[in-house]
DNA sequence: GGGGACCAACCTTGCGCCAAGCTTGCAGGA
DNA sequence: TCCTGCAAGCTTGGCGCAAGGTTGGTCCCC
């Protein structure tokens, strides 16, 4: 599943980052609301969860915004104890459940597991690409029926790609997504594991395209 | 398996869940009917351990809410002396089965090896994999006929591996499953039980794979 | 306008390091 | 007794880094 994470506490988003793709989902972190905005008009989620304080733009703005573009993807708030008025606001806005912080990322996670059966999103389908398959919730790459070994690096950028696939994405947003948002690395770093990724797929009708100056982009073989 | 014990009264309720955990379940304390309730629309159990008297909200409110929901887990209700009226509209809402206070723990075991063996009967008993057998209602696993002597944490590893066989479960999720939602255990700590478990499965057409970084998986070799 | 030279972005490979994981043994406890 | 948690020592495979090769784009000069 596709999880925005719009929160702007760094170290808290992370952390929800990490957790939920650890159970292989692929998350997303925006840090203010006018970001969260133009990435959800833009890319859309399957899942947001959502902080209510933000720099720029409103957690609340950021959901009726959302709400009003006719998008009715599950949003779960995040409330700082004691905003109850707002709990109430943000309910009434159309979100569809809210957590107060701080919680257990357990109660997070089950919350998030409770909202994709309620919603009966396609938690754990395969999709096909070329002639290999993706499970998500296994996190397992399957090609003639027999599992891919494939590392845990590589595997990331397979996720962010397939995430966009058909478009193009830049080589900060790997980074982003295979180290964590604001790790020290050199942008370079990502293109051994492309490589080797790329050494994998070959044969089985999934491509790496590189732009030039721009990034990556997956491409499913005719 | 998983049990919600809901019970206000802490020391029986610890109790309750110490000895079930000792017999290899996961268990789940839940304090009032509100959280119980909450609780088990989320997360579900496998089984339910359901005082009726409550504070917040009644036991049998959140039995009927359970059953509102078509949720069929089985409950078992803990009654006070003399609360006749209260046992029989219990059985009325769709409990399985009651226990009057005060009671034995062995009893209450019993009981729950009572109903996990009814309720698993019409459930297809034993499965298949390599070649040894797998018994869910006895916790059995049976190689060439014989059964395998396999201690709780092991097992508990084991069919979590078995749930989710063929898909890479985190190290995480199985911390959760052996030693219960948000136990304060190190990551590492379920290491030497796979071990274990694998020299105990080798031989038997039945491997664990690691996937570094990622968690297990179980295979059944072909 | 075309061709070549230069440069930067990118690819690939190999290597050494280190952390993740394995195994074992030991001590405590049921 | 046997399980369990813990920790130590060992093994191994993924990772980061950097070197050397390749590609593609641009600019200059004829």
């Amino acid at each position: 599943m596709r999880i925005a994470i719009v929160e702007d506490n760094e170290t808290l988003a992370n952390a929800i980052a990490y957790r939920l793709r650890d159970r292989g989902h692929a998350a997303d972190v925006l840090n203010d609301g006018e970001e969260a905005d133009a990435f959800l008009t833009r890319e859309g989620a399957d899942l947001v969860v959502l902080d209510i304080n933000l720099p720029g733009k409103n957690g609340l703005d950021v959901l009726r915004a959302l709400r009003g573009r006719g998008d009715g993807t599950p949003v779960i708030l995040l409330t700082a104890r004691g905003e109850t008025s707002d709990r109430v606001t943000g309910l009434d806005s159309g979100a569809d459940d809210y957590l107060v912080k701080p919680f257990e990322m357990d109660e997070l996670e089950a919350r998030i597991r409770a909202m994709s059966r309620r919603k009966d999103l396609d938690y754990g389908a395969r999709e096909t690409l070329g002639d290999i398959e993706f499970d998500r919730t296994a996190r397992l790459v399957i090609a003639g029926g027999t599992p891919l070994d494939i590392p845990r690096r590589e595997l990331a950028v397979f996720e962010c790609l397939l995430e966009r696939r058909g478009r193009i994405v830049s080589k900060t947003q790997l980074i982003d997504q295979v180290y964590g948002v604001g790790a020290d690395v050199d942008e370079t770093a990502v293109e051994p594991h492309v490589s080797r990724l790329r050494k994998r797929l070959a044969g089985h009708g999934v491509t790496i395209k590189t732009a030039r100056g721009l990034g990556y982009m997956l491409e499913v073989g005719s």
